[in-house]
DNA sequence: GTAGGGCTTCCCCTAACTGGAAGGTCAAGC
DNA sequence: GCTTGACCTTCCAGTTAGGGGAAGCCCTAC
Protein backbone atom coordinates (compact mmCIF):
# COMPACT_ATOMS: atom_id res chain seq x y z
CA UNK A 1 0.00 0.00 0.00
CA UNK A 2 1.75 3.01 -0.86
CA UNK A 3 1.25 6.03 1.13
CA UNK A 4 -2.13 7.59 0.23
CA UNK A 5 -3.57 4.19 0.75
CA UNK A 6 -2.52 4.41 4.62
CA UNK A 7 -2.95 7.39 5.15
CA UNK A 8 -6.78 7.22 3.97
CA UNK A 9 -7.40 3.54 5.64
CA UNK A 10 -5.63 5.02 8.99
CA UNK A 11 -7.89 8.39 8.69
CA UNK A 12 -4.56 10.79 8.88
CA UNK A 13 -2.99 13.60 6.60
CA UNK A 14 -0.07 11.96 4.06
CA UNK A 15 1.59 14.90 5.26
CA UNK A 16 1.27 13.26 9.20
CA UNK A 17 2.00 9.51 7.79
CA UNK A 18 5.37 10.86 6.07
CA UNK A 19 6.03 13.00 9.32
CA UNK A 20 5.25 9.46 11.57
CA UNK A 21 8.50 7.68 9.32
CA UNK A 22 10.29 10.69 9.58
CA UNK A 23 10.69 10.68 12.83
CA UNK A 24 10.66 7.11 13.42
CA UNK A 25 7.59 6.31 15.31
CA UNK A 26 5.70 4.45 12.25
CA UNK A 27 7.99 3.33 9.30
CA UNK A 28 6.49 1.86 6.24
CA UNK A 29 7.98 -1.82 5.71
CA UNK A 30 10.27 -1.05 2.56
CA UNK A 31 10.47 1.17 -0.13
CA UNK A 32 9.43 0.23 -4.00
CA UNK A 33 12.07 0.37 -6.37
CA UNK A 34 10.75 3.84 -7.32
CA UNK A 35 11.65 4.90 -3.48
CA UNK A 36 8.10 5.09 -2.83
CA UNK A 37 6.82 3.95 0.54
CA UNK A 38 5.21 0.66 0.86
CA UNK A 39 3.10 0.04 4.10
CA UNK A 40 2.36 -3.31 4.93
CA UNK A 41 -0.64 -4.80 7.12
CA UNK A 42 1.54 -4.58 10.31
CA UNK A 43 2.71 -0.86 9.58
CA UNK A 44 -1.10 -0.02 8.57
CA UNK A 45 -2.22 -0.98 12.29
CA UNK A 46 0.84 0.92 13.61
CA UNK A 47 -0.77 3.98 11.71
CA UNK A 48 -3.63 3.63 13.02
CA UNK A 49 -2.91 2.66 16.71
CA UNK A 50 -1.25 6.10 16.69
CA UNK A 51 -3.75 8.02 15.53
CA UNK A 52 -5.91 6.82 18.14
CA UNK A 53 -3.74 7.53 20.52
CA UNK A 54 -3.09 10.78 19.43
CA UNK A 55 -6.69 11.78 19.05
CA UNK A 56 -6.83 11.14 23.60
CA UNK A 57 -4.13 13.85 23.06
CA UNK A 58 -0.87 11.48 23.92
CA UNK A 59 1.95 13.30 22.90
CA UNK A 60 4.32 11.50 20.34
CA UNK A 61 6.98 10.73 22.81
CA UNK A 62 3.97 8.60 24.54
CA UNK A 63 2.32 7.28 21.45
CA UNK A 64 6.16 5.80 20.73
CA UNK A 65 5.98 4.40 24.07
CA UNK A 66 2.55 3.34 23.87
CA UNK A 67 3.48 1.74 20.32
CA UNK A 68 6.78 -0.17 21.97
CA UNK A 69 4.22 -1.61 24.54
CA UNK A 70 1.92 -2.82 22.12
CA UNK A 71 3.97 -4.54 20.41
CA UNK A 72 6.04 -5.77 23.64
CA UNK A 73 4.49 -9.27 24.66
CA UNK A 74 6.07 -9.15 27.77
CA UNK A 75 4.33 -5.87 28.62
CA UNK A 76 2.75 -5.03 32.03
CA UNK A 77 -0.46 -3.06 31.76
CA UNK A 78 0.84 -1.48 35.00
CA UNK A 79 3.19 -0.08 32.46
CA UNK A 80 0.20 1.31 30.05
CA UNK A 81 -2.42 2.05 32.60
CA UNK A 82 0.59 4.45 34.24
CA UNK A 83 0.64 6.37 30.29
CA UNK A 84 -2.82 6.80 30.54
CA UNK A 85 -3.15 7.75 33.89
CA UNK A 86 -0.73 10.86 33.36
CA UNK A 87 -2.60 11.84 30.74
CA UNK A 88 -5.90 11.50 32.61
CA UNK A 89 -4.42 13.60 34.95
CA UNK A 90 -3.37 16.21 32.82
CA UNK A 91 -6.57 16.42 31.10
CA UNK A 92 -8.00 17.17 34.52
CA UNK A 93 -5.65 19.72 35.29
CA UNK A 94 -6.56 21.63 31.92
CA UNK A 95 -9.73 20.96 32.82
CA UNK A 96 -9.92 22.79 36.60
CA UNK A 97 -7.49 25.52 35.00
CA UNK A 98 -10.15 25.66 31.96
CA UNK A 99 -12.95 25.98 34.51
CA UNK A 100 -11.26 28.38 36.70
CA UNK A 101 -11.15 30.87 33.49
CA UNK A 102 -14.18 30.09 32.18
CA UNK A 103 -15.85 31.18 35.34
CA UNK A 104 -14.24 34.14 35.56
CA UNK A 105 -14.19 35.06 32.03
CA UNK A 106 -18.69 34.42 31.97
CA UNK A 107 -18.67 36.35 35.01
CA UNK A 108 -17.05 39.38 33.08
CA UNK A 109 -18.78 39.27 29.99
CA UNK A 110 -21.63 39.00 32.27
CA UNK A 111 -20.92 42.23 33.36
CA UNK A 112 -20.40 43.74 30.13
CA UNK A 113 -23.05 45.64 29.03
CA UNK A 114 -21.81 45.78 25.13
CA UNK A 115 -23.09 48.72 23.71
CA UNK A 116 -21.81 52.12 22.38
CA UNK A 117 -19.86 53.36 25.38
CA UNK A 118 -16.70 52.70 26.78
CA UNK A 119 -17.04 51.77 29.75
CA UNK A 120 -15.98 48.05 30.36
CA UNK A 121 -15.45 46.28 33.21
CA UNK A 122 -13.62 43.38 31.54
CA UNK A 123 -10.61 46.18 30.64
CA UNK A 124 -11.26 47.40 34.10
CA UNK A 125 -10.42 43.79 35.23
CA UNK A 126 -7.52 43.47 33.24
CA UNK A 127 -6.10 47.08 33.93
CA UNK B 1 12.65 51.19 35.01
CA UNK B 2 15.21 49.00 33.17
CA UNK B 3 13.91 45.46 31.77
CA UNK B 4 13.53 43.42 34.70
CA UNK B 5 12.19 45.79 36.73
CA UNK B 6 9.47 45.46 34.61
CA UNK B 7 9.49 42.23 33.98
CA UNK B 8 9.11 41.99 37.90
CA UNK B 9 6.38 44.31 38.54
CA UNK B 10 4.64 42.88 35.88
CA UNK B 11 5.14 39.46 36.55
CA UNK B 12 6.30 37.84 33.09
CA UNK B 13 9.59 36.37 32.41
CA UNK B 14 12.48 39.10 31.01
CA UNK B 15 12.29 37.37 27.91
CA UNK B 16 8.77 37.64 27.26
CA UNK B 17 8.99 41.11 27.93
CA UNK B 18 12.05 41.13 25.21
CA UNK B 19 9.53 39.59 22.93
CA UNK B 20 6.83 41.74 23.52
CA UNK B 21 9.02 44.90 22.63
CA UNK B 22 10.11 42.43 19.46
CA UNK B 23 7.15 42.21 17.75
CA UNK B 24 5.95 45.31 18.50
CA UNK B 25 2.86 44.50 21.53
CA UNK B 26 4.55 46.35 24.06
CA UNK B 27 7.18 49.19 23.71
CA UNK B 28 9.60 50.36 26.27
CA UNK B 29 9.07 53.89 26.47
CA UNK B 30 12.58 54.78 25.24
CA UNK B 31 16.02 53.14 25.47
CA UNK B 32 18.94 54.80 27.55
CA UNK B 33 22.25 56.39 26.08
CA UNK B 34 23.52 52.40 26.49
CA UNK B 35 20.93 51.09 24.36
CA UNK B 36 19.02 49.61 27.50
CA UNK B 37 14.83 49.14 27.17
CA UNK B 38 13.36 51.68 29.55
CA UNK B 39 9.78 51.63 30.92
CA UNK B 40 7.38 54.31 31.93
CA UNK B 41 4.26 53.71 33.98
CA UNK B 42 2.57 53.71 30.90
CA UNK B 43 4.62 50.91 29.43
CA UNK B 44 4.69 49.10 32.37
CA UNK B 45 0.45 49.52 32.64
CA UNK B 46 0.36 47.78 29.40
CA UNK B 47 3.28 45.32 30.25
CA UNK B 48 0.52 44.25 33.41
CA UNK B 49 -2.43 44.33 30.99
CA UNK B 50 -1.14 41.94 28.69
CA UNK B 51 0.38 39.40 31.32
CA UNK B 52 -3.53 39.09 32.85
CA UNK B 53 -5.09 38.85 29.24
CA UNK B 54 -2.11 36.26 28.52
CA UNK B 55 -3.83 34.49 31.84
CA UNK B 56 -6.96 34.52 30.37
CA UNK B 57 -5.85 32.36 27.31
CA UNK B 58 -5.74 35.53 25.20
CA UNK B 59 -3.82 35.34 21.76
CA UNK B 60 -1.35 38.01 21.26
CA UNK B 61 -3.71 39.24 18.20
CA UNK B 62 -5.95 39.15 20.56
CA UNK B 63 -3.77 41.00 23.41
CA UNK B 64 -3.12 43.51 20.69
CA UNK B 65 -6.55 44.22 19.66
CA UNK B 66 -7.48 44.62 23.66
CA UNK B 67 -4.53 46.88 24.21
CA UNK B 68 -5.92 49.24 21.04
CA UNK B 69 -9.26 49.31 22.92
CA UNK B 70 -7.99 50.09 26.54
CA UNK B 71 -6.30 52.84 25.26
CA UNK B 72 -8.87 53.79 22.93
CA UNK B 73 -10.64 56.26 24.58
CA UNK B 74 -13.58 56.19 21.44
CA UNK B 75 -14.11 52.28 22.13
CA UNK B 76 -17.47 50.63 22.56
CA UNK B 77 -17.33 48.19 25.46
CA UNK B 78 -19.17 46.05 22.35
CA UNK B 79 -16.15 45.61 20.96
CA UNK B 80 -14.14 44.31 23.44
CA UNK B 81 -17.10 42.12 24.14
CA UNK B 82 -17.00 40.55 21.61
CA UNK B 83 -13.01 39.38 21.76
CA UNK B 84 -14.27 38.15 25.52
CA UNK B 85 -17.55 36.49 24.06
CA UNK B 86 -15.23 34.73 21.36
CA UNK B 87 -12.24 34.01 24.32
CA UNK B 88 -15.15 32.25 26.08
CA UNK B 89 -17.01 30.14 23.44
CA UNK B 90 -13.06 28.77 22.60
CA UNK B 91 -13.10 27.59 26.24
CA UNK B 92 -16.40 25.92 26.05
CA UNK B 93 -15.34 24.23 22.82
CA UNK B 94 -11.93 23.04 24.72
CA UNK B 95 -13.97 22.14 27.72
CA UNK B 96 -16.36 19.97 25.66
CA UNK B 97 -13.48 18.45 23.96
CA UNK B 98 -11.92 17.37 27.18
CA UNK B 99 -15.17 16.16 28.68
CA UNK B 100 -15.36 13.77 26.01
CA UNK B 101 -11.71 12.16 26.39
CA UNK B 102 -11.46 12.35 30.55
CA UNK B 103 -15.06 10.20 30.17
CA UNK B 104 -13.33 7.62 28.04
CA UNK B 105 -10.29 7.73 29.07
CA UNK B 106 -11.34 7.12 32.61
CA UNK B 107 -13.53 4.51 31.88
CA UNK B 108 -10.41 3.07 30.47
CA UNK B 109 -8.15 2.93 33.10
CA UNK B 110 -10.45 1.97 35.28
CA UNK B 111 -11.29 -1.33 33.03
CA UNK B 112 -7.43 -1.71 33.24
CA UNK B 113 -5.89 -3.95 36.19
CA UNK B 114 -2.60 -2.33 36.14
CA UNK B 115 -0.56 -5.39 37.05
CA UNK B 116 2.19 -7.47 35.56
CA UNK B 117 0.14 -9.41 32.91
CA UNK B 118 -0.04 -8.00 29.33
CA UNK B 119 -3.77 -7.65 28.79
CA UNK B 120 -4.73 -3.95 28.55
CA UNK B 121 -8.10 -2.77 27.72
CA UNK B 122 -6.35 0.70 26.78
CA UNK B 123 -4.55 -1.10 24.16
CA UNK B 124 -7.30 -3.29 23.08
CA UNK B 125 -9.01 0.26 22.80
CA UNK B 126 -6.56 1.79 20.77
CA UNK B 127 -5.68 -1.24 18.20
C1' DG C 1 4.07 10.29 -26.26
C1' DT C 2 1.96 13.18 -23.32
C1' DA C 3 -1.08 14.77 -19.65
C1' DG C 4 -2.48 14.19 -15.00
C1' DG C 5 -1.84 12.82 -10.77
C1' DG C 6 0.98 10.88 -7.06
C1' DC C 7 5.32 10.33 -5.05
C1' DT C 8 9.95 12.11 -3.35
C1' DT C 9 13.04 15.45 -0.72
C1' DC C 10 13.83 19.98 0.96
C1' DC C 11 12.92 24.19 3.11
C1' DC C 12 10.16 27.60 5.39
C1' DC C 13 6.10 28.64 8.46
C1' DT C 14 3.04 28.35 12.48
C1' DA C 15 2.51 30.32 18.60
C1' DA C 16 4.61 32.08 22.03
C1' DC C 17 8.09 31.90 23.82
C1' DT C 18 12.84 29.70 25.96
C1' DG C 19 17.80 28.78 26.09
C1' DG C 20 22.21 30.00 25.04
C1' DA C 21 26.31 32.37 22.92
C1' DA C 22 29.00 36.51 22.18
C1' DG C 23 29.78 40.88 23.56
C1' DG C 24 28.76 45.71 25.69
C1' DT C 25 27.57 48.19 30.34
C1' DC C 26 27.16 49.31 35.11
C1' DA C 27 27.95 49.49 40.10
C1' DA C 28 30.59 47.82 43.96
C1' DG C 29 34.76 46.75 46.10
C1' DC C 30 39.85 46.89 46.48
C1' DG D 1 42.14 52.60 38.18
C1' DC D 2 40.96 47.86 37.77
C1' DT D 3 38.46 43.79 38.37
C1' DT D 4 34.42 41.13 39.14
C1' DG D 5 29.88 39.86 38.68
C1' DA D 6 25.44 40.97 37.38
C1' DC D 7 22.98 43.04 34.08
C1' DC D 8 21.93 44.38 29.35
C1' DT D 9 22.08 43.84 24.12
C1' DT D 10 21.44 41.17 19.58
C1' DC D 11 21.14 37.01 17.14
C1' DC D 12 20.42 32.13 16.39
C1' DA D 13 18.34 27.76 17.35
C1' DG D 14 14.93 24.88 19.38
C1' DT D 15 10.33 23.61 21.17
C1' DT D 16 4.99 20.66 19.14
C1' DA D 17 3.09 18.40 15.55
C1' DG D 18 2.71 19.00 11.61
C1' DG D 19 1.13 22.39 7.02
C1' DG D 20 2.30 24.66 2.56
C1' DG D 21 4.59 24.71 -1.39
C1' DA D 22 8.52 24.12 -4.88
C1' DA D 23 11.30 21.22 -7.88
C1' DG D 24 11.69 17.04 -9.80
C1' DC D 25 10.88 11.84 -10.52
C1' DC D 26 7.37 8.11 -11.51
C1' DC D 27 3.22 5.72 -13.09
C1' DT D 28 -0.94 5.09 -15.57
C1' DA D 29 -4.38 6.23 -19.02
C1' DC D 30 -5.43 7.87 -23.27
Amino acid sequence: MNISGAAKAAGLPVKTVRYYADIGLVQPAARTAAGYRDYDEAAMRKLSFVGRARGFGFSIAQCRELLGLYQDEHRSSAEVKQIASARLEDIRAKQRELQVLHDELEHLVGACCGDERPDCPILDYLS
